[in-house]
RNA sequence: GGGCGCGUAGCCUAGCCUGGAUAGGGCACCGGGUUCCUAACCCGGCGGUCGAGGGUUCAAAUCCCUCCGCGCCCGCCA
């Protein structure tokens, strides 16, 4: 025994393995000096393999060493674990195949761990501390009408993003920023002016014969879209009202319908969305910059910029060959040649307003946004503001056939049609299930199901990876599914009722838990505080849902191979273990914006 | 043509940032499991050498280069 591992852990940790790594370093860094190396403690931490491996807790590997002791790896990680000193919290270290092994002592794992979740409850796998704030953007759709699913992956991501960021001690606040002010906009004010019988006739033949009185008024209202886009693209003559109609709203004087249906569209689109557990702190519309006079200061500012040209014809342009932009078309025009401004010049005003108030800016941006991030970028430097936001940007949904989502062509899929057809599944799965249920409990639970279904579904794959719409895949409720986390949360909530002891305090004793699949079950709850921190740094949102499959399966495990109420003089650490799961998958559903269910 | 992303078993997917020990899961398929705490579960089996080629390295799914395939973008649209 030498004397005691410095304390590296801050006092404030909420990571189990906080309680270990130092140990392990300071022993590493012991066993190493004695076999003639002095290394950085960093280095040697960037070389640890905290997930450990097939032999232990966490590995060390020293094949870098190796050739300066001019020994085989082998022989020198046999040498190093050796050395090792002992420690109150490390049970052994062994050598294998030019790694060195550390595992810690179970006992002391399974009671730090089971403390911290217990304790922590709700917070336990978050950070504490207050961060400057952020601001993310999200999801921010056109309001012309009724989501689908495409759409909806940029809500889920930013949604999912948020409650992450928050769990990492970041104040996070959410935005939408609507856009009111382009031709989408318009074509819907266009086309509601209107009196019914002068709508042209493909539209209205569109329309007509579809309608319900119960419609939501997203599908209600954007019904026309699709028909006006594509009568837009054959009638000059309309294209041209259109345009006026565009002019008349960049002046500041839209008509009084206009901010009306895009409100209705929006309230439409946003009570879906509200199934899924997605809402909003704030709502930014376009307009606002126009009429508060910045977007005119931002114009101000850009022709004044380093690299602003006039173009030929009155236009404006930032000579963007300097910028990370397309060299055929190094222009990026903010201003056009009839003095108005463009999309990405409101951006610039929007996110100057951001900057404002926060200290860093989240834009959660589909593929075909790459490009317009760039443009933004180099008009932001150009106004002199050094900050970016930072941009996640994922792939589209496409259908089977091949090709984008498109509302125009008709191979979009609802989300509501989407969300409506999981909910009958799940109705007939609880009620094969539970037909003893009250019907407001089945209605309840499908809801819940159906919900968690989707959202778990789309937030389960890593947002650059293109996906394939498939109906079976988005349905499916068992293997790594929301239904397959909520029902191992609920499952472990029964246990709980059933013991009688739903309400804490849980105490234990480590020394009962020693079957393997109660330390396997105790490792992957200690691993959360790292996957959250990790997924919050490289907004990884899917490593959640990934982890919350994975305690899930533990557990279920688990619970298979141990009996818990029925059990002797282990029943009350298993108990307190059932509840720390609970905890766990509770708090990995709440942070996937996935419902908790008691039952199902 | 240029830029960005993707390419892991029949299908879907993790790992790629920070190279390291038999590449984790899921679906499907085959075989088992319920007098017992919720079978939306569990156990076993089957199946991949990580698009192709080259390079760096003691070590490459991971880093670099070339090529192939798929998607998106390259508007005084948003």
């Amino acid at each position: 025994m030498v004397e005691a591992a410095p304390s590296v852990s801050s006092p404030a940790s909420h990571d189990p393995w906080d309680s270990f790594v130092p140990g392990i370093v300071y022993g590493l860094l012991r066993a190493l000096a004695v076999n003639g190396f002095s290394i950085a403690p960093q280095d040697l931490v960037r070389q640890l393999d905290l997930d450990g491996g097939p032999e232990g807790d966490v590995a060390y590997p020293v094949f870098r060493l190796a050739p300066m002791a001019k020994l085989p790896a082998e022989e020198l990680a046999t040498r190093v674990a050796e050395k090792f000193p002992s420690s109150p919290t490390v049970k052994s270290v062994r050598a294998k195949g030019g790694y060195v092994n550390v595992t810690v002592d179970p006992a002391r794992l399974i009671e730090v761990t089971l403390t911290l979740a217990l304790t922590r409850g709700p917070r336990y796998g978050h950070a504490d501390g207050d961060g400057p704030p952020v601001c993310v953007e999200h999801t921010s759709a056109n309001p012309t009408g009724p989501f689908h699913i495409g759409r909806v992956r940029n809500a889920i991501i930013g949604d999912t993003l948020a409650r992450i960021r928050r769990a990492a001690g970041q104040p996070v606040t959410t935005q939408y920023y609507i856009d009111d002010m382009g031709r989408q906009a318009a074509m819907i004010t266009w086309i509601w002016s209107k009196p019914r019988d002068a709508w042209p006739e493909p539209i209205r033949a569109a329309v007509d014969g579809e309608e319900r009185p119960d419609d939501k008024p997203d599908l209600r209202w954007g019904r026309p879209y699709p028909a006006v886009s594509a009568y837009l693209k054959e009638h000059p003559d309309a294209r041209e009202e259109v345009a006026k109609l565009v002019h008349q709203i960049e002046r500041g004087d839209a008509p009084p319908r206009h901010r009306e249906l895009a409100q209705a569209i929006l309230d439409g689109m946003l009570a879906s969305l509200a199934r899924l557990g997605i809402g909003f702190d704030e709502f930014v519309w376009e307009s606002g910059f126009v009429r508060d006079g910045s977007v005119d200061k931002v114009l101000e500012r850009l022709r004044k910029a380093p690299h602003a040209v006039a173009e030929s014809n009155g236009a404006w342009a930032i000579d963007a060959s300097g910028y990370d932009l397309p060299k055929d078309s190094a222009n990026v025009i903010f201003q056009r040649a009839d003095g108005t401004s463009l999309y990405v010049t409101r951006d610039v005003a929007y996110h100057l307003a951001k900057f404002a108030r926060f200290a860093s800016l989240v834009d959660v941006l589909g593929q075909d946004h790459q490009l317009h991030a760039r443009s933004l970028n180099a008009l932001l430097q150009e106004v002199g503001e050094p900050r970016r936001p930072t941009y996640v940007i994922y792939q589209d949904i496409t259908i089977p056939e091949g090709g984008r989502m498109s509302t125009r062509g008709g191979s979009a899929v609802w989300l509501d049609a989407l969300l409506e057809e999981a909910l009958e599944r799940a109705r007939r799965e609880v009620i094969a299930r539970r037909e003893d249920l009250p019907v407001s409990d089945i209605e309840r639970i499908a809801e819940a199901v159906a919900t968690g279904a989707v959202r778990y579904h789309i937030v389960r794959v890593a947002p650059e990876k293109p996906v394939v719409f498939r109906w079976e895949d988005a349905l499916s409720f068992e293997g790594r599914s929301g239904p397959f986390v909520q029902y191992s949360y609920a499952r472990a909530s029964s246990v709980l009722r059933k013991g009688e002891v739903d309400s804490g305090p849980f105490p234990f004793d480590a020394g009962r838990l020693t079957d393997p699949e109660e330390l396997g079950l105790v490792r992957v709850i200690a691993r959360m505080p790292r996957v959250v921190a990790y997924s919050a740094r490289t907004s990884h949102v899917h490593a959640i849902a990934g982890y919350a499959h994975d305690v899930a399966d533990r557990f279920n495990r688990f619970y298979h191979a141990v009996p818990v109420l029925r059990s002797g003089a282990e029943r009350e650490s298993r108990v307190a273990l059932v509840a720390a799961t609970r905890q766990t998958l509770g708090n990995s559903l709440d942070l996937l914006g996935v419902a908790r269910l008691e039952t199902m």
